[in-house]
DNA sequence: AAGTAAATTGACGTTGACGTAAACTTCGTG
DNA sequence: CACGAAGTTTACGTCAACGTCAATTTACTT
């Protein structure tokens, strides 16, 4: 029987390049600065991915081009999610070894940084919004410049 | 009778950079890449501006803030801007001298660019929303799970 | 087994968007 | 008018975010 992805469905640098329009290079600068770490290595050395990084990758993609966050920053949001993560992990085991002023205070930190990203986020929104508006309105002055301008070839 | 500002009000480059928190660098800077000249010069050499001056850079900020524009896209749009403006005023004082033709093209570009623009923030905001409303209920998830995990000092 | 496309590390190069230092000039106030 | 703060040009420095080249290895196909 050929088994054909035994731990979880891996895939290599080949499928994310082309699945998220990024060079390899661009993959290897994140992992440099601590971004996103393959979750496997092949015995010679391949980068391995999954499922769940290229969500995160996408995640990133998005944090960088819609708001322009610098990469040091979306590292900052990475952080945070993992420490959840891990904190959510140890909840649901009960490992409740940690300090629990500790665990209250990653949760709280945690929840900060998202309600931040949702305020810049909102922020961002509307200032969009509002230069929308400003250009939609140039828009249709220009558009009715034009058909008085110019009523040529209309019905 | 002391009169103080004969020609349109101009203002130097320490107001405008009080005014806008920027560097009189990143002035300088803009001025070199062709985003904005200032006004005037005083005898001397020293830059004038104007409120309208203070206008584009306020736009530009926005663009670059927001958009996550680079500086050469913006100098696009602002060379739109300038075309269009030489084209009303143009029509205005009825110079029809130029080709037809051509002050046709040149108000069709104009309305593609701000279609363009109009599309780009649109599908930004879009993004945005769509972004903000999963960090939204991550944020939500979490707030409940603080107040189940640590039923304490609460009313 | 052998060949070839693709991946790896290491290193230096590049581009955009300014920062910064130096040498000098101009402006506004006492 | 003197003088210190702020402005000017010239030029080199810097930092992020990759690009690119070279030498070597690995992975897959035939």
């Amino acid at each position: 029987m050929d088994l054909d992805g035994q731990i979880g469905d891996t895939i290599g640098v080949d499928a994310v390049v082309r699945e998220l329009g990024i060079t390899s290079r661009t993959l290897r600068y994140y992992e440099e600065i601590g971004l996103l770490t393959p979750v496997a290595r092949t015995p010679g050395g391949h980068r391995l991915y999954d499922q769940s990084a290229i969500e995160r990758l996408k995640n990133v993609i998005r944090l960088k081009e819609n708001l322009g966050f610098s990469l040091q920053e979306i590292r900052n949001v990475m952080e945070a999610e993992q420490e959840l993560e891990a904190l959510r992990k140890n909840f649901r085991e009960s490992k409740a070894a940690g300090d629990e002023e500790d665990k209250r205070h990653a949760l709280d930190s945690y929840i900060r940084i998202l309600e931040d990203l949702v305020a810049t986020m909102d922020s961002k929104i509307q200032s969009l919004t509002s230069m929308r508006q400003a250009y939609q309105e140039r828009l249709e002055r220009s558009i009715r410049f034009r058909s008085e301008k110019f009523k040529t070839e209309e019905s």
